[in-house]
DNA sequence: TTGCTCCATATTGTTGACAATCAGTCCGAC
DNA sequence: GTCGGACTGATTGTCAACAATATGGAGCAA
């Protein structure tokens, strides 16, 4: 299901060791502004310290470690100003992708996008505290818009690096976000503007919706340092 | 001036492989999809095989290098396709840019954008053919709004990844674009639409310009294979 | 006590050798 | 004559040792 599951399939240790800490940081294993030891995770995994460099300055190409010149690599911190800037990044290019998808997406996908709002209301209505199965239901959902644009720099971009940061973003604050049902509520809005195949209105909502999931998760994280 | 020419200046062999590679790459040395031998650039290089790779997995964050395990890695090839995905995420990316510019820039920096504007302007009328130097203008003129916007993930991303594609690609196709004039009366339009704070204005003018962009050089495109 | 210098230690950066994998070729069988 | 398979060569992936650099603390002077 999710691209970043399917662990120990790559071919090599480099890879491999690429996947596992990408899934420690986002799982919050690895905490934020923590220091990555290469002697240390090489042995965790099992690997030498080559490879596992390797992936470290993979990670740092996907922006979750910062690295400093014989200071070693850090987890990134994912502070007030750095969350600012990711979802203006991330207005900008959801955006782009829900106009390029009202254009390019097939029937099959758009009837896909709305199956997936139906089980995502029906999750929400079953179980309504597990926050976490809602957070995967909206990234389906995201992610779907963003295939949908057949451009496969925007879906490297949002799959590949900004979806890794929102995820480790909401492993911290999902308990505490509760606006699951407007949220799908603007889903469908946008859902319907792509069926009508109205790409101008499709981008607008999709702006105004991480926009508005911003200015939500700001006001929530002024009370919670 | 350009970030990539203060080449020696890095601390480590790694930092200083990937700058000279990605300026191997930029500038056509090293020709689009040609094969990237470990062993080769190491010893042109003078260093071993270790920071060679790591260099590799950084140019490959960059979209420099497509790389295939236990296959090697090969310059990336700046087709048609490519050229469109790329030129659409930097109109959803600009365009932000330039909203965020228009409400963030500071008096001095809008001085200086209407100062590279004379600038560039005159570059045009003393020597008309020098298509490569108004190129440099360009970027000069885009990385200065990237700049404005005060977001760090989006200066990152402009500077540090399109803007080299980019290059790339004209340091193939400048001889053929002529639309130095029009793009530079567009340019204008956008500073004038930053200076007057007006950020909707901005930041349709800056996808209008880099649409039309688009639009122009696929047409080249079609004629030069 | 405070601040500086110097040294010991741990960590990162680099290297060359070794192992694993892939691509092309040659040979033989059908 | 053509197809299949093993061999050879080259290339990539991995490792462990070595060199270079920064961190942290002890000792000393103001």
């Amino acid at each position: 299901m999710s691209a970043q599951l399917d662990l120990e399939a790559e071919r090599t240790l480099s890879d491999r060791a690429s996947s596992r800490l990408t899934q420690a940081i986002v799982t919050g294993e690895l905490a934020q502004g923590q220091k990555l030891s290469e002697a240390d995770l090489a042995t965790r995994f099992g690997i030498s310290r080559g490879p596992l460099r390797e992936a470290i300055r993979q990670l740092e190409g996907m922006r979750l470690v910062t690295r400093i010149p014989h200071a070693g690599a850090r987890v990134v911190t994912l502070d007030r100003p750095m969350l600012a800037d990711l979802y203006r990044v991330r207005e900008a290019l959801e955006g782009m992708a829900c106009r390029m998808a009202a254009q390019a997406m097939s029937q099959e996908e758009i009837d896909t996008l709305f199956m997936l709002l139906d089980q995502h209301e029906e999750a929400i209505n079953a179980a309504d505290g597990l926050a976490y199965f809602q957070s995967e239901g909206d990234f389906d959902f995201h992610f779907q818009i963003a295939l949908g644009s057949r451009n496969q720099m925007l879906i490297d971009l949002l799959a590949g690096e900004l979806y890794q940061l929102l995820r480790m973003c909401r492993y911290r604050t999902s308990h505490l976000a509760k606006r699951t049902r407007p949220a799908l509520q603007q889903h469908r809005q946008i859902a319907e503007a792509i069926a009508e195949r109205d790409g101008d209105l499709a981008e607008l909502l999709m702006r105004r919706h991480i926009s508005g999931a911003w200015k939500s998760i700001s006001q929530i994280m002024e009370n919670n340092p």
